[in-house]
DNA sequence: GAGATGGTTCCATATAGTGGAACTCAATTC
DNA sequence: GAATTGAGTTCCACTATATGGAACCATCTC
């Protein structure tokens, strides 16, 4: 059948999977599926009502990262034929798809865009972070890179680079796994053990490399070194070469709402090197943590 | 079609064992909600079904474009208490939403960031006019929008300044009016004549300055002169002492699928001065065209 | 022109959403 | 400190909405 883009990584295909707490007995998994690029192991999907499916076919249909047929996404739904079709109505009509008309295609649409914008400037830590990362970046001179947890999966949504200035949302919005990245593990390792334990089940647990911690048992020990530490290391576990120190964002009241993180790869440096920058990094944690506590929006 | 209540919510239902009704101030203010700070007359709302009227809850709540609490929320809102507070359970729950549990107040979550991702990418003209804009950038030296129309309003996917590099979300996601900017006009210019029709319809017709076409006719006749000279210019419409030339981008077929404009102030250069960028801009428009006419996602 | 496909519409049924009212839990007020 | 208010939350009978099997309608394919 089709694509099914990129050789990533080994990965299983798994037709199998399932075994959802709320699993649906019935209910053969139609054609290949995820794998994509990684993560979320949609575990314990909630599924409220008729929004939440909805929302779920939005997400199948950027998973794609590219236009799609309405046949293709009907091979990865579960949703009987003249459902999905008046859900990809619905989202249509309401400009969260948009549909190639010559193609015959469904993209995201560009009503997200907007409501991104609202969402990154209310909810995310990078417009008031800025500041901080540009004078971290220029200390450095690595890549720095702003993260949040989102179910589980790491989004950046800033990036500061020493040689191409930015990348607008094509690195804003991007998203990672939690597992295998400094900033997931920086992040997870302070969350409140109940979110903590549901997050680790959110991974994918892909063996990247041979040094990935590919297991929840290995991720957990980790986790509570990180916690010991107050910083995290990415040891070569996403992508052979390429290493990085990361430091969890915390409120007063304990709460992480990010991890910034300093990048590079093993030609330029190693991990001993990083360590050299875990004062600066863990001090600008720190000031976007006071800046964001007393951030009061304008009333 | 179903609207309805309103008028009973005063209407006291039959049987209705009780006392105590007088006491309450009562809720008058249900009544005025519409018209908000600009734009989007929103005249002939389809709404769809529940993920309709969510979708629609999110959109109020970007209009914020700060946290806001529930009651703030439902006073906006036509939806009755129990309503309302559902479709805001629901979406929380479902990551487009996030719930400062310290403040009480809800904002656009995060999962909106990693889907307007995915539609950057995919749905708008962005990535790949990029090299171009870059180009125009440097050779113009004045700032560059590239814009799509959204709904009738004019939505920015990319900016390119002089002076300091790029500003990210902050600047793309963005929305401004479409009867009173360039790139606005342009494609409204373009649309063919039901779409173009809906569109003016979506216009609020505010009177930014005296130079603004506060009315349909006005805009009318001027998007016939558009269409008929290719360009279209900002006469200090939008905000005094700023004006622009803006392009559409044609697809073969004639559909519209974007702007492009060179802005500038009066300080630094007249309507005159504007003109003699015409060829270039009109090329890269071309240019930009044409790539996203052989565009095709790598299967 | 018989057979595939990819896409769209119907419609009786069940499910999911609705909203009025009651309840909870503060923070005020008298 | 009892009474009042006003946010936020839950209940539940009622019904508007979503559901999905099946039929239908275009195209292409051989």
């Amino acid at each position: 059948m089709i694509l099914t883009k990129d050789v990533n990584n080994i990965l299983v295909r798994p037709g199998l999977r399932d075994a959802q707490i709320l699993g649906r007995p019935r209910l053969i998994r139609r054609g290949i599926k995820d794998s994509m690029n990684d993560q979320t192991t949609k575990a314990q999907r909630k599924g409220d009502g008729t929004v939440g499916k909805a929302l779920e076919v939005l997400d199948q249909i950027a998973e794609f990262e590219r236009p799609v047929r309405f046949n293709e996404l009907l091979e990865v739904s579960e949703h009987p034929k003249a459902t999905l079709y008046r859900l990809v109505q619905t989202l249509t009509s309401q400009g969260m798809l948009a549909f190639d008309q010559d193609r015959g295609t469904y993209a995201p649409g560009l009503r997200l865009v907007r409501l991104a914008h609202a969402a990154w400037r209310q909810s995310s830590l990078a417009p008031l972070a800025r500041p901080f990362i540009d004078g971290l970046s220029q200390q450095v001179g690595e890549t720095i890179h702003l993260a949040q947890l989102d179910r589980g999966q790491v989004l950046y949504v800033d990036k500061r680079n020493a040689v191409r200035p930015i990348e607008m949302f094509s690195q804003a919005g991007k998203v990672g796994p939690g597992y295998c990245t400094g900033v997931g593990k920086a992040m997870m390792a302070f969350l409140p053990p109940s979110d903590r334990d549901d997050a680790i089940r959110r991974q994918a647990f892909v063996q990247h490399t041979p040094t990935t911690l590919a297991s929840a048992e290995a991720l957990s020990k980790e986790l509570d070194e990180i916690l010991d530490e107050g910083v995290a290391y990415d040891r070569e576990e996403h992508e052979q070469g390429i290493i990085c120190i990361a430091a969890p964002i915390l409120l007063d009241n304990g709460r992480v709402v990010g991890a910034l993180s300093i990048t590079t790869s093993l030609q330029r440096r190693s991990l001993e090197g990083l360590e050299a920058f875990r004062d600066v990094l863990l001090e600008t944690a720190t000031n976007i943590a006071e800046a964001a506590e007393n951030w009061q929006f304008p009333s």
